[in-house]
DNA sequence: GCACTATACATAACATGTTATGTATATCGG
DNA sequence: CCGATATACATAACATGTTATGTATAGTGC
């Protein structure tokens, strides 16, 4: 069986790393075992605490270790039953409580800080070693860019590209269907491609790309389309009204001049009309240049066709 | 407060992974909940699994997603519960249940590999990336040296150097106390140093340096013990008895050679007998060269010196 | 062919994280 | 100075991982 979670790459991050970490946990319990320590791993960050930072009420423990306060407040039960912490409360503020470490406690940390963690951290420093730098960089940064900004917004803003799907044809047709009778009427080509884009795009050698915002989902669609012997059309590219404004298209057809010149065609060009001119604009913008023997050679195809362009493959892949 | 995981390094590797872990997966949930869908990224492995690979038995995806097969279970009556899945008993073998989505469940993950999935691994993926290559890469190759040993055979195997402390005089003592008078006898000069290794090591600015198995503990020390004007001897250095063929000593004098170079001293010399070959051995074999001005020099410090080696910080440094 | 062992899954107990909420004490505004 | 609010910690409930063990079925050796 493969690893569904190797498979998923970064969508399965957090399983993938939960995963990971169960295992060096347990792994912990049973170098502490071996060693007549305290059986749980649980307790090892507050006992750290105490041991480098001093006394610590709780509240200062909960900041300490980043983990929530009834944690803490498990893992000081925990270490007060060992007998390896006890806690006063303060003078002042009779709502504190101080946590230190009894004789017991500073003896068995000594104890461990000599015989049980040189070894730990050099099997840990041994293991995530690797060409590609530090482990713990990278888990630093991470843990910034998540105080930074939580995984759900990042989830929520930004763009993805989804593949099309069968599932996907009906929002294929309603985004082009909804931008060409808004400006234009659709032609019986509007309709047959937008009606079969399996048979005349897909299976012909052609792509449709989606893209779906984290808030809204599917707001955008473009297909690369073949026309013949290696020369294809980007057209059907329309975003939907209501997402307008969070340079979606722009995202969209920048993936998509990306997976073109992967694809090794030909020639790749469009036809559009002087009317849209935010579209012209984001072509230009993204590489396409004016070409009216595009323009004679296919603007029969549809009506409303006073423009075409194309794209200058062979400058971008070079 | 400072941050005691980050503080520890890769000592705390489990924990801070946890912590992330669990960060990401209390993310998770909230993107799970803001898209209406299943509520607990507990069932997410199973639910993509099944997508994936298709229908699976209990085993599979145990095997698949590389947990427990209680976890799995729990998973799966989950997704049970709320009509995803449904299991049926195998023909061939009535203990087997295969696991397949329902009609529900399967209309229920495209709608997530649609909406939800891109955007989390786009997230994902924009947090981890960084100068240092593919964290992905790095989990797998934690993953695969894990499986090829695991931490407490990895802790127990190998050295690990320990600084001085007060509560290891004791250990100096034994250690140097085991050998010299096993071949030699103690001296006054011996019983002095070794009774305040504080005092005449530590606190004129020399170092000692303890060597710990993950299995034995200490088993070895060397000090470097400044003499006069950045001239520095290296020392007391012992392997007990017990401990030998594991190349401790090897790997104690390499530390402390890699210590003595980073401290810019003027000479570093060491004072030993013809009786300790194998010492002698290995202090050549580690850089030290026989050198009888030292002798002439320091000599008359032990009754037992009738060699002296120095080593040649210049060449190294260089 | 039957007792023994192995395998597939279920269940119990527990480790350890979370969020939500309770309780005692401190603080603050009128 | 007193009631409202905030803070520090405790406790409850639960999510989700584990190991240990139970139960039914399959396979195996005499």
């Amino acid at each position: 069986m493969p690893d569904i979670l190797q498979d998923l790459g970064y969508l399965a991050l957090g399983s993938r790393l939960k995963r990971l970490a169960e295992r060096l946990q347990a792994d912990a319990t049973q170098i502490f075992e071996q060693n007549c320590f305290i059986t749980q791993p649980s307790h090892f960050p507050l006992l750290a605490a105490l041991d480098r930072y001093g006394p610590l009420t709780v509240s200062e423990a909960v900041s300490a270790l980043g983990v929530s306060q009834p944690a803490v407040t498990r893992s000081l039960v925990g270490l007060v039953d060992m007998g390896l912490a006890e806690t006063t409360v303060s003078e002042t503020d009779r709502r504190q409580k101080t946590i230190s470490l009894t004789e017991a406690g500073t003896s068995a940390v000594a104890r461990m800080k000599r015989d049980v963690w040189p070894h730990v951290a050099r099997a840990a420093e041994e293991m995530a070693a690797g060409p590609d730098g530090s482990l713990l960089d990278q888990i630093a940064r991470i843990e910034a860019a998540l105080d930074a900004k939580s995984m759900p917004d990042r989830a929520r803003d930004g763009h993805a590209i989804i593949e099309y799907s069968d599932d996907l044809a009906g929002a294929f047709y309603d985004i082009n269907a909804e931008w060409i009778s808004d400006m234009f009427t659709l032609e019986p080509n509007d309709i047959a491609i937008l009606s079969n884009p399996k048979e005349l795009i897909i299976d012909k050698g052609g792509q449709i790309l989606f893209v779906s915002t984290g808030g809204l989902g599917i707001v955008g669609t473009c297909a690369l389309m073949p026309v013949k012997d290696g020369h294809f059309e980007l057209t059907k590219m329309g975003v939907l009204k209501s997402a307008r404004g969070r340079k979606s298209g722009e995202f969209l057809l920048a993936k998509a001049l990306e997976r073109a010149r992967a694809m090794e065609m030909n020639s790749l060009y469009l036809l559009t009309n002087r009317k849209c001119a935010a579209a012209i604009h984001l072509y230009e913008k993204l590489g396409f240049e004016h070409d009216a023997t595009m323009l004679d050679t296919y603007g029969q195809r549809y009506d409303r066709c006073d423009v075409a362009m194309s794209y200058p493959l062979e400058t971008l892949t070079a």
